[in-house]
DNA sequence: CATGAATGAGACTTCATTCAT
DNA sequence: GATGAATGAAGTCTCATTCAT
């Protein structure tokens, strides 16, 4: 779907769409390269496979680039984690599952992530409430989880804090990949950080084994 | 002490360190306040209380700013560090204080560590696999500690993934605190992360009321 | 009549005629409003009704534009100014009632004429000369006006200062209108410069009350 | 004097007057010959003898050389004709003396003149307020100087009137020079709207031979 | 040692014009 | 005939860095 926040002078929606597409996908991999400020506008245009005039004829400033660019990797995230969410199973599997999906989710995209973190205080402060709160609508969707698979008791603080330190621990995972990945699969780090969620939790899981691995 | 991998054209060693602690200040309130890039070695200098003229006396690059100011940060949260973790009683109180100091510090220097973290991709490869080691020491520092604490059965892979959980449970509390500092209060948040850390470690801890508050 | 100095690629005579018209009232509008230099094409196309494209069909540069535009506001002007100055009488009021006239034109057309002076540098030498080849004729109507009106004592170099003082005067009107306009009305203006006018030819005006007012 | 309507970064103002200087006698000689607009900054910087840097120095904006010029170019109007007008005289010869200097200045800076009312359109609105100033300053001295030289029956708003005829007909001298330069002598020009300005006022002029030329 | 004026490469952005549809 | 997407030359302005004083 076109974004609406950031005006074109093109008049054909799908068009634009089309040409964003190639922008992000070319901007996306100059600024894991070289990060933003040191990509230049014309090294964008032609990444993205057009002329230094069309690019502009598809933005107003080289700061909506960027804002395409985090707005898009938002998206892509929020979109499969609603994928990996959607389990109407109120058990501890659906955590499980739903843990493992995302740490995949961090792992399949975590140089995008890692950029957009990064440069996303350069947006203006406008655009980065717009992203914020994709952000925390992220969050909310693992606090519902949460909150559907572990006992009643639990405050609402606690499951705050549980959907904040997952989050963080996904992200971590491409943040932190230098000692990580070093010494962990994907796989163990998953394992082992739901192990010590769930006794965090005091919860006697059965098995770890079952968990689905997500599509 | 002066810093030998940014080399000085001034010969007195003590002028150097003194005017690199005024840019260091003045550098680091900028780049708090608008980025690294968006900020210009004339307004560094402006706040450093010098000319440009002399900041390049001190410094070569724009780039050696941002350096020693990474450096700054890293060194006074590892001196700070490592008065926290002196203790050499090997209870599971030791990990409580060390941590509870952990996030006390990264309550004192939120700015400068999220400034830190968003900035330090703009140093060059050297530069960044030498403040990389300072983390890596920080990270070690975390795993004496929890080595030290608890019981012996742990095994060290596990014993890194929680002192890397602990070290970005830190860094949280300042990236993300437009959400957690909304909802916990610095004790609060102490509190709730200790028990989960000790609950995933099926350590049945006595109190934590008796923590003591670090310097 | 279809402007020949401009060529365009669209073979319908009528049609470019409508096109241009359409093409110098958005342009006038807009030159009036920001300048020549300021306006772009497409807003020229825009408030012209057509798209960019259509534009380029009808002249061949920007500059044609400006061309067609000082063109026709001369075009006008001249007209106006030859019902204004046909009549036959050789009476001292016909210039009385030729000055009226053209003081109301400048009047009416204040924002043209304007513009017209202020851009008219903006065109090629060619076309420069082309214009002021009417700006002359519109000077030698004035000088024949005033020839058949006043006794032939007068010298023709004195004519041609009279006449060049009365077409000025007439510009001054819309280019200094922040001063005049605020202590004249347009009747007071004119009746005070006929006045020195008459007086500085030792004419003794019976009377200008009945000065016709034109069309 | 600096002009303290445009900042400079430039701290010695000395400096910042000579700079300037040698800028405005660049760009006027520029825009004489191409216009504001068509004149680039890259050009004002090497026809003021330094880099497009130093431009930058001492202005923040192409539109601020426009002004500097726009302004120094009132000024020096304004200082010759204060120079001329200080006569204490109040005889007609003092209003002889004034417009025969005004008009021989109006010569030497024709090609300032026709510039400056063709670019000052390009000013923003505030510095258009500010030169208008400077413009209605200069109408005051010439009504100054026909008030203490005419009969004390002409009224107010006849006196308006001359004085901004005499001042348009400076600078017609200059802006419709492929006209009267090619009929009248500057000489000549003067004596006879002097001439019929003195009938209009119907003064009995003795004698025009001894006024004298301006410094 | 300190200063700050000078430099110019290079960044972002605009817009007149073309041409395939 | 009409359209509007594509182009890229060229313009304005910034800013890290140098060097004479």
């Amino acid at each position: 779907m076109t974004d609406q926040h950031v005006p074109s002078s093109i008049k054909d929606p799908g068009l634009v769409e089309k040409r964003r597409n190639q922008m992000i996908k070319g901007a996306v991999s100059l600024f894991i390269e070289k990060g933003f400020h040191k990509t230049t506008t014309r090294e964008i245009a032609k990444a993205s496979g057009f002329s230094i005039g069309t690019l502009y004829e598809y933005i107003r400033t080289k700061e909506d680039v960027l804002f395409l660019v985090c707005d898009s990797i938002y998206e892509r995230v929020k979109v499969r984690m609603e994928q990996a969410f959607d389990a109407d199973t109120k058990t501890i599997d659906s955590l499980i599952h739903a843990v493992t999906s995302y740490f995949q989710l961090m792992d399949d995209m975590q140089d995008e992530v890692v950029v957009m973190y990064q440069e996303v205080k350069s947006l203006s402060r406008e655009a980065q409430e717009y992203v914020l709160q994709k952000e925390k609508d992220m969050v909310a969707m693992l606090v519902g989880v949460i909150r559907n698979s572990i006992p009643g008791t639990t405050s609402e603080q606690d499951i705050t804090l549980i959907a904040n330190n997952i989050f963080v621990q996904g992200q971590m995972w491409g943040f932190r990949r230098w000692m990580l990945q070093k010494e962990f699969t994907l796989e163990a780090y998953t394992e082992r950080q739901i192990h010590f969620l769930l006794e965090g939790l005091n919860i006697n899981r059965k098995s770890i084994i079952n968990d689905g691995r997500m599509s």
